[in-house]
DNA sequence: TCGCTGATCATCT
DNA sequence: GATGATCAGCGAA
């Protein structure tokens, strides 16, 4: 069960998330496993986690400190809920689009640094929740079909219940990862 | 590089 | 009425 999330939670990473002009390759992502995980969004069943309830490969976009925008990928078959947040990637293409959305001087491999960023540089807002991501015509999920990279596991970041568990991937030494869970004490074991 | 703080509101209790 | 799956800017070391 938290195992089939694990393991699409690190084929994520290296795929490719298209928005537009936009595209951004996934370098760390974040596993959340349905009601059975204490800092799961669904860990309740309430309207707004519904959409986890529902299909695979689908957007789940929530509204965090009244500011920000976060994007997740719905797991599992109907009734699971689990779902993985995308926490970064690198921008490919549409750098300029991009920049424009960001409104802020930064590299360009930090453009997408960060669950909200990722958000932004992409254009999702609350307008996207529940889009189908198996559709090319929109929003759609490009899956990794090379090698799968060299993949670091550390603890979740952010949240106070179940912080414990190494169900945050991403890509080993990239620069679209912050330096901050990068650093030797966030650093977990390479997979 | 690290640690703290303000911004700002949908969602849930 | 409280609480965040956050970010950027600031000052200190």
């Amino acid at each position: 069960m938290s195992g089939d999330v694990l393991g699409f939670a690190r084929s994520l990473l290296g795929s490719r998330l298209v928005s537009g002009a936009v595209s951004v390759e996934l370098t760390e992502v974040e596993a959340y496993a349905g009601p059975l995980d204490p800092a799961s969004h669904a860990f309740t069943r309430t309207p707004r986690s519904e959409i986890m309830f529902g299909p695979p490969l689908h957007l789940y976009v929530y509204f965090s400190y009244g500011v920000h925008w976060c994007t997740n990928v719905v797991w599992g078959d109907e009734g699971t809920a689990s779902a993985v947040l995308l926490r970064a990637g690198r921008v490919v293409s549409g750098i300029d689009e991009a920049r424009r959305r960001r409104g802020v001087e930064v590299p360009n491999e930090r453009l997408a640094t960060g669950p909200a960023n990722l958000a932004k540089a992409l254009g999702i807002d609350g307008e996207d929740n529940g889009t189908d991501l198996t559709d090319e015509k929109g929003i759609h999920l490009e899956l990794r079909t090379g090698p799968e990279p060299v993949i670091v596991a550390g603890p979740r970041v952010g949240i106070s219940r179940a912080a414990d568990v190494p169900w945050r991937f991403w890509v080993d030494a990239d620069p679209s990862v912050s330096a901050y869970k990068r650093s030797p004490r966030a650093q977990g074991p390479i997979v």
